[in-house]
RNA sequence: GUCCCCAUCGUCUAGAGGCCUAGGACACCUCCCUUUCACGGAGGCGACAGGGGUUCGACUCCCCUUGGGGACGCCA
């Protein structure tokens, strides 16, 4: 049997990193497999399921490069397929009409909670053998409720947690189809994993609960039950749960954050799953190893600065040239043009291996593309009177020398030694004066690449 | 409240009864490299939640406690 795995999100948001790590343990299973894994948007909620939802979640999956074998699947395009599949169950008697109203089971509920109960359906209108159900009122649009079994348990064996019971006591008659018709979502998604072949559900652990309901639905509907594993769920950097407003942030913002998304797909495949030590790996290696066995049950704190740590690593492994298009368009969004010279990827070799972050090194990076405006306190520190004359000594030697790395290094040399200088005490005001702050790679290096003539021009501003 | 799940360094984790005086990675600290800041290299700090069992032996198995999380919708 060929694994069948799927990605079920609802388009009520973005793709946020706990449903794209979802998404990439459910793809690297397929492709561990050689299965297939199928997108399905479940956007039965018509309410609150938008098609800009829908779109952000595929571009979130597309800029990982999570790519679908089949769909996606839209549920709200399969109705005819519920009705069916709702319809055999009144046939067969496993589910039925209730007529109760959303009131009477909201007071239902409170005085239950109030009572320390488990709130839950009180099976009204579950017919039973011998018992005279209450009249059918004739204002009331009926939901359709699934008959679950009253008696017994159901187990299954989580591919993540090991085994989980639960008493069929604990569950009550869950609606399967609303007043107006339209099944809701534990139906659906039984559904549809039956009659797409879906062979292992791996989603959020949010669900373990429903899974009980779940089988019992397969059953009902003569299906066989897929594997169930369960993943944890993510936490935010301080250990609180991620939410709307507190950090549940759309994978693509972290692009736009200045990260790569190998280092994304790295570091969230190390989170909650291993392969004993390795840190480092790119995703074909990923769906190599990838398995269930190794899934840590427990929840996971993020933790950005691994992120950040992987991020340096691929943005120094990263193809040179496709490294010098991202950073063109970060920089084009500071409002400069990247420019034939100085060349950009000569900037970049000597700048990336710093840099764990895309954003940080475009704008380390601006200077040798706009005259930068100095840092004050840089200013104040570095460029003392005291120095200037050894700065113009230099200026003047520096406008007979050949451009290399090499010679002006010597140069250099030759001023601090004619002055009884340190070395730092010239490199730290030039780069003050071409880079407009105290820190850069080998000064010689910044200059051989800045050029001979914007080099002059930048420190004439500061010798007059 | 009821049910379910979880529990190793600050964080992510290795660990399938003896390999564990518990390993790796991030972070942190020290040193080295050095032309500043980084990169890199070498060290260091640092954990089996607590209590009972089972066993010749428990981080590993069982139970309880504690702590965390989740679910209890005509949401998904």
């Amino acid at each position: 049997m060929t694994v069948r795995t799927r990605f079920a999100p609802s388009p009520t948001g973005f793709l946020h990193i706990g449903g794209a790590r979802t998404a990439l343990f459910s793809w690297a299973y397929a492709k561990r497999h050689a299965g297939q894994f199928i997108l399905r948007i479940e956007d039965t909620d018509i309410e609150r399921s938008t098609p800009e939802a829908v779109q952000a979640i595929i571009d979130g999956m597309q800029w990982l490069g999570l790519a679908h074998d089949e769909g996606p699947f839209y549920q709200t395009q399969r109705m005819d397929h519920y009705k069916n599949h709702l319809a055999s169950l009144i046939e067969s008697g496993n589910a039925y009409y209730c007529y109760s109203t959303k009131d009477e089971l909201d007071a239902l509920r409170e005085s239950q909670m109030q009572q320390g109960l488990k709130p839950r359906y009180d099976g009204k209108w579950r017919p039973e053998a011998g018992k005279q159900l209450p009249p059918v009122p004739e204002d009331v649009q009926p939901v359709i409720r699934f008959r679950n079994p009253q008696e017994g348990v159901v187990a299954w064996d989580d591919l993540v947690k090991g085994k989980i019971e639960i008493a069929n006591e604990e569950l009550d008659d869950l609606i399967i189809a609303r007043g107006d018709g339209t099944p809701t979502y534990n139906f659906c998604v039984v559904v549809d994993d039956w009659e797409m072949g879906i062979t292992h559900v791996i989603r959020g652990d949010d669900h373990v609960n429903n899974t009980p309901r779940q089988i019992n639905l397969f059953k009902a509907l003569g299906a066989a039950v897929p594997q169930y594993a369960h993943l944890s769920m993510i936490l935010g950097d301080d250990g609180q749960k991620l939410s709307k407003r507190h950090g549940a942030v759309s994978v693509l913002q972290y692009h736009e954050e200045g990260y790569l998304p190998e280092a994304i797909l790295n570091y969230l495949a190390r989170l909650g799953w291993s392969h004993g030590d390795d840190e480092i790996f790119d995703m074909q290696q990923f769906c190599q190893w990838f398995d269930l066995d190794h899934i840590t049950p427990s929840a996971a704190q993020f933790n950005n600065e691994k992120l950040n740590w992987l991020n340096a690593h691929y943005i120094k492994s990263a193809d040179l040239n496709e490294l010098a298009l991202d950073i063109t368009k970060r920089l084009s969004k500071l409002g400069i043009a990247v420019t034939a010279e100085p060349a950009l990827n000569d900037v970049l070799s000597l700048y990336r291996e710093r840099a764990n972050n895309l954003n940080h090194l475009a704008s380390e990076i601006a200077y040798f593309y706009r005259v930068p405006e100095a840092n004050e306190a840089d200013v104040e520190k570095h460029l003392k009177t005291e120095i200037m004359p050894a700065l113009q000594y230099l200026y003047e030697m520096l406008v007979n020398t050949e451009w290399t790395p090499e010679l002006i290094h010597e140069r250099i040399a030759h001023v601090i030694k004619e002055k009884a200088l340190k070395f730092p005490q010239v490199a730290m005001p030039l780069r003050v004066m071409l880079a407009g702050v105290a820190q850069s790679p080998s000064i010689d290096q910044v200059m051989a690449i800045l050029g001979k003539q914007e080099v002059l021009r930048r420190m004439e501003s500061y010798l007059n």
